[in-house]
DNA sequence: TAGTGGTCTAGACCACAGT
DNA sequence: CTGTGGTCTAGACCACTAC
């Protein structure tokens, strides 16, 4: 095992073991550090970077929580045998297709104040029949219709008008007027298209949609959205990387 | 903000965050410490029960992770506005049915070596046409069909026969086996049912059918399984937490 | 300005894997 | 046995939040 090709930066604001697991990342995804190879052990990594092992802990933890690195007491560090693609992190399907460089676009088809369902004000934690902002909107990827979209949010939250959701994802408007979201519960399931919901599509009626609701929280444990949305199941799908412990 | 009840024991082989984690988990389960309750601050906590601060943080952070707590610098720790439902582990089908209080069964409809198709070596990283073992079950929870489950393992993993796999989880059998798995990478779609498919499931031709497809790692990164399932939407969904950070 | 979590160090001892 | 990661300590300084 010789060298890897990781320095750091002591004077950057950026974190040390941040600077380290971001390198190792790069060299994973580019293949410089193949499959299964195994890392030098966490000692003589720390003393080549001249960090403190728990530092260089840190930066091998936060990518076996990625899931590009397994490790096993007794034995070391190895890089997972699989290229990765991106799975679902705490973002708005707006943001995923910008990543993935598609082109999406937005229609708001509704933008009104409702008192709130059972459903939504338990979701929230709203009182029952307190006023919430209900949007409607139908998302394209590429000019074809990808996902029909109903979110609910507390009102006062952040200023949104029809223009704004147009031009930007929801969750981008959220951190935009302050709101740091942290955690998510979401449910996936499937189901057959009504026939208005496969006119909205561009499907058949009986078409498999996927469906997913979710619910989001903020940094201090505050619900701020609930969604429920249907997307073409031709056209999308959902990844996601599990770990163990 | 008053005394938490949690005790730590020294003599026990549990690791300490752990002890303090589980204990803090329980109190957030039972409703003793209330969505939004906020906790003392980490030195506190740490002297509250002689601990050390990095000790406490790692308790802490394993609770962040599992998304019941949140944490905001200059702010504090405070419990997630949500009650939270089990969601998607590392373990299979047959675990999670067992879990629920279900009574899972399972039919093995065909168990077999054959030559890899291309897919499957590819995602179990064999080589083209190495043989593999491939597993075709239909699993029941109270009597009502649930899914039709096809597996492909590299062979000489473990030993499999119908009889086993009829009386425990294909996971369960690997763990038995010796195989850790840490990694897993899962795609959840859906699609609708073919007359074959919908005749063994006890749907009708073109109900909506849940789709997984997962990859999953032992602890040396090594694939050792690739599924593909179909679940009846009408009975089955997925549910997961996602964090931020 | 006071209080919080975020980062970092330099050690120590232990449990487990493979020889 | 040796080497690995897992746990734990007792400090230090910094960045951010809220008042």
């Amino acid at each position: 095992m010789t060298q890897l090709a990781v320095t750091v930066d002591r004077r950057s604001p950026v974190p040390l073991y941040f600077q380290v697991a971001e390198q190792l990342e790069q060299s994973i995804m580019a293949g410089t550090l193949a499959p299964g190879t195994r890392l030098p052990n966490e000692i003589v990594l720390a003393d080549q970077l001249s960090l403190s092992r728990p530092t260089m802990r840190q930066a091998i933890r936060y990518l076996v929580d990625k899931g590009l690195l397994v490790r096993k007491r007794g034995v070391g560090t190895q890089v997972v045998q699989s290229q990765v693609r991106r799975s679902i992190e705490l973002s708005s399907l707006y943001d995923d297709l910008i990543r993935s460089g598609q082109h999406p676009t937005t229609t708001v088809r509704d933008l009104r104040v409702v008192p709130a369902p059972e459903e939504i004000a338990d979701a929230l934690s709203l009182a029952e029949k307190a006023e919430v902002i209900r949007i409607r909107r139908l998302r394209y990827a590429q000019d074809e219709p990808l996902a029909l979209m109903t979110n609910y949010l507390p009102q006062g939250l952040v200023d949104i008008t029809p223009e704004k959701l147009e031009q930007h994802g929801l969750y981008e408007l959220l951190r935009a007027g302050g709101v740091q979201l942290r955690v998510a519960r979401q449910t996936i399931g499937a189901r057959s298209a009504t026939v208005a919901q496969a006119r909205d599509l561009h499907e058949t009626k009986g078409a498999a949609l996927l469906t997913m609701t979710r619910t989001a929280y903020d940094d201090v444990g505050r619900a701020v959205e609930y969604g429920t949305h249907l997307y073409r199941a031709s056209r999308y799908s959902f990844e996601l990387t599990l770990i163990e412990r």
